[in-house]
DNA sequence: TTGACACTTGAGCAAGTGCTCATGGATCCT
DNA sequence: AGGATCCATGAGCACTTGCTCAAGTGTCAA
């Protein structure tokens, strides 16, 4: 527990002292609420999960992800295409294959962080 | 960086040994990817975001939920029984008021993280 | 050049998501 | 009891998502 005070304005508080009226006081914008979802929205998906843990492994190209997890090519294109989007990962062509890097540590990090504790995790 | 080996058979190893053959052999089992994606799915919405920032402030009651952060009483009830359902709250009735509180440390401190990630990004 | 291979892209579709609206249940007050 | 308030729930709807399929681009080798 023991919450962290961040800054003055939105966030991290010793929590209770008023209840609606703290809330209020220190609410979360809505953008950073987009942003906080959309730095969640990759691990959100089993396939994703799956590809960030791939390339955590080692570097892969479009290809050797679709036969390892055992999905289409196209279906790893787009998704590669969204990750890279969102500056989760790297491309860099060699030849004519494209291989994929993992460019986000924070992700990395919460990915391991989440696989540790689901490891541990009874269900 | 620095991946820390946490066991045998799927999950973080020292990287690139040999590619394809080393993601193969410590692929992420599916059900694993799936309860790695669930815990990632409540944070992966700008509105949980707000309601479990909100949460992490003071235990509050579905109109007063629904009240500060501006959507209606259904809206609040429809994600409470689903963050219920994920056991991220509990929810206590008193009188005719439920009041909802934070149930999962896990989820808690990841969303600390990130926000204190976004804070200091640049973007 | 021709073909094969690796990847990308757009259209389209089934399934899922988050909301509103209407209804019903639970609790309190007079 | 009757009404008011708070919450839960189901139906329905617009929208999103993740996939497949088909077509296209880029690269290499014969």
């Amino acid at each position: 527990m023991d919450p962290v005070r961040v800054d003055e304005t939105c966030d991290l508080v010793e929590p209770d002292q008023d209840g609606v009226a703290l809330v209020r006081e220190h609410l979360l914008p809505a953008p950073m609420a987009d942003r906080i979802a959309g730095s969640f929205w990759a691990l959100a998906d089993p396939t994703r999960v799956r590809i960030i843990h791939a390339l955590t492994l080692a570097e892969l190209c479009n290809c050797d992800l679709a036969e390892v997890l055992g999905i289409s090519e196209s279906a790893v294109s787009h998704q590669m295409r969204d990750l890279r989007l969102m500056n989760l990962v790297t491309a860099e062509r060699r030849g004519r294959m494209v291989f994929y890097r993992l460019n986000d540590t924070h992700v990395r990090h919460i990915f391991e962080d989440s696989l540790r504790h689901v490891q541990e995790s009874p269900s």
